[in-house]
RNA sequence: GGGCGGAUAGCUCAGGGGUAGAGCGUCGCCCUUACAAGGCGAGGGUCACAGGUUCGAAGCCUGUUCCGCCCA
């Protein structure tokens, strides 16, 4: 591949064919490699969340995997020694019922059938086939992943990490077996933790009242229930200690209806509440928490009338054996027949549900094993609350702190077969032996004929461990101390507290440090609908199905560009598609550049020893600013603003602008400028390569080795990997200023041109450029065959010492700040829509004048806004007047012509009868004109309608069509443009999203603002108008130009 | 019940005290020798609602209404 030295590029850009060809390349170097042995550099390392070692990836972990591929990508060519380290989780229950369905599906058996050994074989056979998918998934998107140390949840050595841990834990008494209440599945058999329960909110149910006789025949107490079968299980009544209506029957006993016992009403004030239901609930301490707990205060029995199978045992009596949503109908109707039903009413109820089957779920009296959680908490919380670890976005502090300050004892215990065995033997005498290996003899009694416990541990007991299980430890290696702490744990807020915060409880424990500096939580990929992905939904994407048919580039920056803080994502297929467009632009920029440097040997640009003329080191500026841009957003974790800085950088400057003005150079005979042209083309055209390949590897490093290959740069190393990324400078602004005017000048052009109908082609022979001081002039002038190719401009006359066009009529005339353009169209002007655009024009400039001049006659802004915004405004000011005046000197002149005076006349005419209706087109505005000191808060309504009427009346005079104006225009193709348009451009236009191209022209808009600031002698004044029509369009440029300078920081 | 987030152009979303933004879509014009996966231009918003703070609020505060998510 080193030997590739293409230098001519195929006309589109086909991924297929470049995403193939780069990711063994970049393997077969070694590139991804992390250097434990190398302290010379910094190290940077993230350890990749492992995905479920039988699942596919879904968008989600695409997104995972874009985040840190671009901070991997990026840290690496910034110098740092990087690690990325992948891995696969077993993911326990997932997987055995995958296998288990699998098993029941072609073969129609058990595990049980299997016997454990023989599933558990089966199961690796399965993790086998299927576990290679992730990792061509993961290498399909470009992710730079150290393969070397690739690691599985249940390989040998997390293994020994997992048994090490739960031994010591054990040994510090940190873990330990009780029989408590747990959440239980029936269907996937075992035990859960509190968070893999789902909460559903608002089930609708019923709320069944029946009563209980009381034992010595006195009455009975009415009991209301939602789960009526676990009154079998029920062994008291309690009721409020302070309920007047249940005083006296304290201390006595209820007799069981349906099961030959007696049993006691208690008085408890934490579990009663006197105003729900009948103020007496019966207690079952054996199937629901808060009976539990109520049990233990009274010393009540613990009846388990429902097994682990969720069907009623022996102790359920007549109804032993029954499903326990049977046994609910069946003890309804029971009791009915022994006429104790009390009625029913609807009760919506909160549910406790299996995340994984959806079952609901059964509290179940059992020995499991947990992890005393408050002692690893503490120092969890204190580690956030020093700043040895931070959130991102911050607001996830509060979130991890709530959750970790009333945190439970951690159920690490599960009835399955896929996982970590547990390391406790028990001997035949029943005392339990903790191990490291498997022993022979009871560590208590010595007795042999051990027996393990046939349990697993939680799947997120060993994922705990992965920041160092991963890296080796118990052993002290190599990698941990160059490596440990990772330096960002990136992953999505849903599992914040199945794996974020007990990574950090882990780590600080065993390793004495936190597992990572920075936690970058990423927001939810949902569907258009903004629903969540998921199987059940049927709306899961296989990001190989989007690379396959946008590329894997343009899924990254898409992915990228949508990362911002604090939404979900909702990915449109719109916006891969504009992307994918990107991909082709910077393909076709960088044709471009091949076809255009022919001969040219790249060094450092250096620009005081190149015929550089201003647009040279106006995108050289740019350049450094984008690249400064980006910097400061990758710092942040601003992901969608890193993004969308280089897309606007590339497509709207490089592109949009660099490219056409460099053609004047690289056409032309001035050997010098040619070769300046070159040389800034290729830096220019290089960082953004650099800059993008982190989030687009695959076509930068195709278009890395074409341009380097062109240009025979012998510093460019052989991959984009190795190449250094651009790193932040100053910014010449005086070179983005002063380049202003040039840009200014086309736009306003190219404005009236849309404006008034003048195809492109239509040369403009009578162009005159004015108003201009000193160094805007010399700047035209220099620049003036660049105006004239991308205006399309025939000898403009450039007026010295800031003259100002000669008012013609026959002529259209935009004002800018710190320039002025006229451009003659005798004899094919349309007069009424040149003065509609003016009346529309002048019309927005005295709104803003109203608004300005109206903040400024306000004393108390004067007096206590910052000097600074009152001085920009009333630069403001100054410059709205006088580009009011010109407009209006134009607006004289056009009035002059006869089209127009008749129209003219006939709005005045209106004007007079009404002067401040919405008829009215000029004369409120032109009582706001003079006075920007002294508008009255009155005329901002009036001026509104001003400006409704305005625009109406440029879409009149627009329509009304002045057929000179055809006459300018080259005869047109009417059967050749039928013939191939429409299907051609159907299909295109359909395909043609352009995303995020915020601010094309930014920069080019800020220049003029400061030069005429500056002029004024008024530093901060503007944001200005560039463009002398349409005030819409002037207004979105201000703000373009705030908001890059607010992305700038 | 507690907490967090969201409501901004037709759509999808940025922004976050000092002139309302992007992409897509829409409407004109154009095959201008890098790119029609393109170029040039235009139109489009009472920033959910109501109060308040402030010289100034889309932004800050309080409340309301909807929509998400998390926890109990």
């Amino acid at each position: 591949m080193e030997n590739d030295n293409r230098t001519e590029l195929a006309k589109g850009y086909e991924h297929r064919e470049v995403e193939a060809r780069w990711y063994p390349f970049w393997l077969e170097r070694g590139y991804f490699h992390g250097d434990e042995n190398d302290r010379t550099r910094p190290p940077f390392s993230i350890v990749l969340p492992p995905p479920n070692v039988t699942g596919s990836l879904h968008l989600g972990h695409a997104l995972t995997a874009t985040l840190q591929d671009v901070l991997i990508r990026w840290k690496r060519m910034s110098g740092f020694n990087t690690l990325w380290l992948p891995g696969t989780d077993h993911a326990g229950i997932a997987t055995q019922m995958i296998v288990e369905k699998e098993l029941k599906k072609t073969e129609k058996v058990s595990r049980h059938d299997l016997g454990r050994e023989e599933f558990l074989r089966r199961v690796w056979a399965w993790k086998e086939r299927f576990g290679s998918r992730i990792g061509e998934q993961h290498k399909a998107l470009g992710a730079s992943l150290d393969w070397e140390r690739e690691r599985f949840t249940m390989d040998e050595r997390s293994s020994r990490a997992v048994r090490e841990v739960f031994v010591r834990l054990h040994e510090e008494g940190l873990v330990y077996r009780e029989k408590k209440l747990i959440n239980w599945c029936p269907d996937c058999r075992t035990a859960l933790s509190d968070l893999e329960v789902e909460h559903e909110e608002a089930h609708p149910g019923e709320l069944w009242s029946f009563a209980y006789p009381l034992a010595d025949g006195s009455g009975e107490i009415v009991v209301a229930t939602t789960r009526p079968e676990t009154m079998l299980g029920d062994t008291a009544v309690a009721v409020h200690p302070e309920d007047e209506r249940y005083r006296g029957l304290v201390g006595k006993k209820v007799r069981h209806p349906l099961l030959d016992r007696e049993i006691p009403i208690v008085a408890d004030a934490i579990l009663v509440d006197p105003k729900f239901g009948t103020g007496a609930v019966k207690v079952t301490p054996a199937h629901d928490f808060n009976d539990f707990e109520v049990g233990k205060r009274h010393g009540l029995e613990q009846l388990t009338v429902i097994g682990l199978d969720g069907r009623m045992t022996e102790a359920a009596g007549p109804l032993a054996g029954r499903d326990r949503f049977d046994a609910r109908e069946e003890v309804k109707r029971l009791l009915a027949e022994k006429g104790l039903d009390r009625g029913t009413k609807p009760h919506v109820l909160p549910l406790g549900r299996c995340q994984r089957s959806q079952t609901v779920l059964e509290p179940l009296l059992s020995d499991q094993w947990y992890v005393k959680i408050e002692p690893l908490a503490r120092p969890a919380i204190e580690a956030v609350e020093q700043g040895r670890t931070r959130f991102i976005p911050e607001q996830w502090t509060n979130t991890y702190m709530a959750w970790m300050r009333n945190i439970h004892d951690w159920c690490i215990s599960r009835q399955l077969w896929w996982g970590h065995q547990i390391p406790a033997w028990y001997c035949p005498d029943g005392h339990v032996t903790v191990a490291r290996e498997t022993p022979s003899a009871c560590a208590t009694c010595g007795k042999g004929a051990l027996r393990q416990d046939e349990d697993v541990l939680d799947t997120w007991f060993s994922s705990a461990l992965w920041p160092f299980s991963t890296m080796g430890w118990p052993d002290r290696t190599k990698t941990l101390e160059t490596f440990y702490p990772t330096s960002v744990m990136e992953t999505g807020h849903d599992i914040i507290f199945f794996w974020v915060a007990r990574m950090m409880m882990m780590g600080i424990h065993f390793m004495g440090e936190v597992p990572f500096r920075t936690v970058y939580l990423h927001p939810m990929v949902r569907d258009e609908k903004g629903q969540k992905m998921s199987k059940t939904k049927g709306n899961v994407i296989d990001p190989l199905v989007i690379t396959e048919q946008y590329g894997a580039d343009a899924l990254r920056f898409t992915l990228a560009a949508l990362t911002a803080q604090g939404r979900d994502i909702k990915l449109a297929k719109d916006r891969i598609e504009g992307y994918r467009a990107f991909a082709n632009k910077l393909w076709n920029a960088t044709r471009f550049a091949l076809m255009n440097l022919e001969g040219h040997v790249h060094r450092d640009v250096d620009p005081t020893k190149l015929a550089m003329t201003p647009a040279d080191r106006w995108i050289l500026a740019r350049t450094q600013r984008a690249v400064n841009d980006t910097l400061a957003a990758l710092e942040g974790f601003r992901f969608n603003e890193a993004a969308s800085t280089v897309y606007q950088f590339v497509w709207g400057e490089l592109c949009d602008w660099y490219i056409e003005l460099a053609k004047e150079a690289l056409y032309g005979d001035d050997a010098g400028k040619k070769a300046a042209a070159q040389a800034t083309l290729t830096h220019t055209l290089k960082t953004a390569l650099l800059l993008l390949h982190p989030f687009m590897p695959f076509i930068t490093e195709e278009l890395w080795h074409v341009l380097r290959a062109r240009v025979g740069a012998d510093g460019w190393p052989d991959s984009i990997l190795a190449a250094r990324y651009p790193r932040a400078a100053e910014v010449d602004e005086a070179a983005e200023r002063g380049f202003g005017p040039v840009i200014g000048v086309v736009d306003a052009i190219r404005n009236i041109r849309g404006e008034m109908n003048i195809p492109f082609k239509v040369v403009l022979e009578d162009v005159e450029l004015g108003s201009l001081d000193a160094e805007a002039e010399a700047t035209v002038r220099e620049e003036l065959g660049r105006i004239h190719r991308l205006a399309n401009v025939k000898d403009a006359r450039v007026l010295s010492d800031g003259a100002v066009p000669a008012k013609r009529g026959q002529s259209a005339v935009a004002v800018g700040a710190g320039f002025e353009v006229r451009v003659g169209l005798a004899g094919a002007i349309d007069l009424a829509a040149e003065a509609a655009r003016i009346e529309k024009e002048i019309a927005k400039l005295d709104q803003d004048l109203a608004s300005v001049g109206k903040k400024l006659e306000n004393p108390s802004f004067v007096a206590k806004a910052p000097a600074e915004v009152v001085e920009k405004d009333r630069a403001r000011l100054v410059e709205l007047r006088e580009k009011k005046h010109k407009l209006e000197a134009h607006r004289a002149m056009l009035s002059g012509s006869e089209t127009l005076s008749t129209r003219r006349q006939s709005m005045e005419n209106q004007n007079e009868q009404k002067p401040t209706t919405e008829e009215s087109p000029s004369t409120p505005a032109a009582a706001v004109q003079e006075a920007a000191g002294q508008v009255q808060t009155a005329v901002a309504g009036a001026v509104e309608k001003v400006v409704a009427t305005a625009t109406e009346i440029a879409k009149a005079a627009s329509s009304a069509v002045v057929s000179g104006i055809e006459g300018l225009r080259k005869e047109k193709k009417p059967a050749r443009r039928s013939a191939r348009k429409p299907a051609k451009k159907a299909a295109a236009k359909k395909v043609a999203a352009k995303p995020a191209r915020g601010g094309k022209k930014v920069a080019a808009k800020k220049a003029p603002a400061r030069k005429a600031a500056a002029r004024g002698g008024k530093k901060a004044a503007a944001k200005r108008v560039v463009k002398a029509p349409a005030r819409k369009t002037a207004a979105k440029k201000g703000a373009r130009k705030a908001a890059a300078r607010r992305g700038r920081k």
